[in-house]
This record gives structure tokens, C-alpha cells and sequence, in this order.
DNA sequence: ACAAAAAGTAAATTATACTTTACATTTTGT
DNA sequence: ACAAAATGTAAAGTATAATTTACTTTTTGT
């Protein structure tokens, strides 16, 4: 799973800490996942793209094999 | 969380064993996640919600508290 | 160039998603 | 009513998400 994440907190100029705080998880969770070092939970897929006010779909996308 | 899960597959006419399948987890994932038991990974949500052909946020939807 | 902030990374632990097997209950079709 | 299919549930195990601590590297501002 890719994503926007570090786009759209450039938009709104956030740092991984100022996300992981407005999200309520761990600095180290924003990058992993940012990074896609592994898949997150619906509930912060759902949070996050609520936050940046954009689709779930369109901050986070399925790549081939998945 | 709660969800649509179980009405969007009646309109369908699927199968806990059906759905399960299409996605490729096990029947018994998809009665818990259909039943709120946890919250699925941000992958399966995705999945799910485009066999329905639906967006995430219309499918999964967070609760008061979360 | 320098200091401070932000980002990357890693190991160890904890929490939880997901699987498998197995069985009980409910629903559906005839 | 009966059988078959579908759903509910539970325990034990595996996989992986998320945390914490701690340290290194990169970026940013002055």
C-alpha cells in the first residue's frame, strides 16, 4: 500500500509528530506508515484522509499484487 | 467502528463465505469485522469497499468516541 | 557553518488483526 | 417438518500493527 501522506502534510504543513499527535499515535507509527513500511488500521486510514479532508482512496492506493 | 458490510452484501447476494473469498480472508474475519468485533487493516477495508463499489468513509464509519 | 528541529531507523515489547478448527444456532428452501 | 446452508461464536495460534526508548542522519533557519 503507497500513499500521500507526506504530501499532504507538506500541504498543511504538518510534521510526522504534528500528524501523529492530531491522529493520537506515535511519531514512529506516522512514519512507518508513511513510508509504507506496513499496512495501517481503517480507523487511522479513515482519520488521517478525514484530517486532510480527501477520500480514503485518494490518499491511499492498493498497489498491483494487492 | 461500524459498517455496511452485511446490507451491501445481501444487495448482492453474497455470502459471509462468498465475500470472504472474493477478498481472500477467512469466513470467520468477515463475520467479526461485520459484526464490529475489530477494526480491519486499511487494505481489507479498501478491498471490501470496492467490490461495493463504494467509498471506504460509506462503508466503514467511525463511532462517537473514536 | 552552526544549532535546532525533523525525519529515519532499529530493537524490544504490547496490542490486535487474522487464521484454523470445531461446534452450536439460525435461516432458507422444498 | 426436515435437511442443508448460512451465520455466530470460541479457543489457540500466527502475523503484523503500534508503542516506547534511544540513537543517527537529514533538513531547515539564522
Amino acid at each position: 500500500m503507497k500513499n500521500n501522506i507526506k504530501i499532504e502534510r507538506a500541504r498543511h504543513n504538518l510534521t510526522q509528530g504534528d500528524l501523529a499527535e492530531k491522529i493520537g499515535v506515535s511519531r514512529q507509527s506516522i512514519n512507518a506508515i508513511e513510508k509504507g513500511k506496513y499496512v495501517p488500521s481503517a480507523l487511522l486510514a479513515i482519520k488521517i484522509a478525514r484530517l486532510f479532508k480527501l477520500p480514503v482512496e485518494e490518499l491511499f492506493f492498493l498497489e498491483d499484487g494487492e
